[in-house]
DNA sequence: CGACTCGTTGACTCTCTTCAAGGATAGTGG
DNA sequence: CCACTATCCTTGAAGAGAGTCAACGAGTCG
């Protein structure tokens, strides 16, 4: 996982920011993918730093190339909902030309490549592929929402935990890792915001979890699954994993 | 598994589908609309009636062009989670070419222009524009969908309630239309499956909001809204209406 | 009319939150 | 190197908001 772009945000390094081997653009050609990088300002980020907050004018659409990034939305008197967490590969910010719909925060060292709104137009016209994937991209990222409604609306604490454990699985699992050893890069706070719930609760259910085992939590934030049938019936999956 | 969406009325008459008059085509030029409607069938569903099963294979999508349809996902026991209400002008199933994610059924009588999943590609590539319109809108169906994660997440009901309320409000102002008045095209049962609440906790919060003068039901499921500005508080809008 | 479906209301229960405090861990500066 | 502090995680006790269970009224339709 090539590039180390340790220093600060956007320095004129030219190192580019590289998208190959990430799986979107796993059918895209050498010419078009040197395109796309030379569009790209690689750009990283500490933790907790803000990439843009709710409302800005949505000048720039990144690529995550490592890292997580949580994307949130707020209330008034500070109550948060974390909408997404997204890693490696993932697109962020696209408003098409309007504004940012939530804020989004690195939840860890991240690095990511950036876009100017105005190239993202240009890019289409060049390479109209990119339009479908776009359009690709956001059907799957609709699917995903509609799901984590479904279970902030009906899902119990217990079941939205399995549920999170099961969908940090399936990601490690299809990139051909051993998803059953999960490192959680994010706070149980973070998880709390994300799954409609309070860090208390979190906490017992992760200890009832360990207690009933289901999970075992070796170092700080690493995960074992140990019983993923149990863990599926409590997330409610029909099909197989 | 079954394919056919059911029979339906609409059957065989060729009264070609009207998309004339919907906002999203509103700057297509007349060939263009007449190339868009001749490749429609029009349907017409009934109160009730399954417009498609989630996991189906997506053979065909839709553009409602009169009533409202609803949209779920369900969990192994029962419960439903609502995840969108559909009026004219909305697509309706767009999988590119899987399977449907969610279930769809006509909550009111219902009239759809159907479209087989082959002619998407066909006309996106005849029309590069539609591809940049079902883009816009697959971004505008995430926004609201992490709006309703918030909503579900981290208001308490009375702010769901009255959330629900002005996006009808919205809705119904953006067309033109007052507003303050709304026929409400849903049951109690639907408005709770898409807020995440129980009929009873939103029959109390409807009695509530009328004993406080927020609203009035001159008519079953004919809403008033008297106190927009206690609604916007409640609903948790930082922004003007 | 009688059988639905839909909406309302009451009484009770309980899951989850709130409030509070203590423990573990990592980073920082003397 | 070790106190010092901030952050994160855990656990307990108490409380409340929303759910469950149950019954009834109103409108609708076959």
């Amino acid at each position: 996982m090539g590039n180390m772009t340790a220093s600060g945000a956007g320095s004129a390094r030219r190192e580019p920011c590289t998208l190959r081997g990430l799986a979107i653009f796993s059918d895209f050609s050498p010419p078009e993918l040197d395109r796309l990088e030379a569009l790209a300002v690689p750009q990283s980020m500490g933790r907790h730093e803000m990439i843009f907050r709710e409302g800005d004018h949505a000048a720039a659409f990144f690529i995550v190339t490592d890292g997580v990034v949580r994307t949130f939305r707020m209330l008034g008197d500070g109550r948060r909902q974390i909408v997404g967490f997204l890693f490696p590969g993932d697109f962020l910010g696209l408003a098409l030309g309007q504004a940012y719909v939530h804020a989004a925060e690195a939840a860890a060292e991240v690095s990511l490549c950036r876009y100017a709104q105005e190239h993202l137009e240009t890019l289409m016209r060049e390479m109209p592929r990119l339009e479908a994937v776009l359009l690709r991209n956001a059907s799957n990222e609709l699917a995903a929402a509609q799901e984590q409604m479904l279970l902030l609306g009906r899902k119990r604490t217990d079941e939205r935990i399995a549920s999170f454990l099961l969908m940090l699985f399936r990601r490690e699992e299809r990139h051909g890792r051993d998803g059953r050893h999960l490192q959680l890069p994010m706070t149980r706070e973070d998880i709390a915001d994300y799954l409609g719930l309070t860090v208390e609760t979190t906490s017992r259910l992760f200890t009832r979890f360990k207690n009933d085992g289901l999970i075992a939590e070796p170092r700080r934030n690493a995960i074992q699954l140990l019983d993923l049938e149990t863990l599926g019936e409590l997330a409610g999956l029909d099909d197989t994993l």
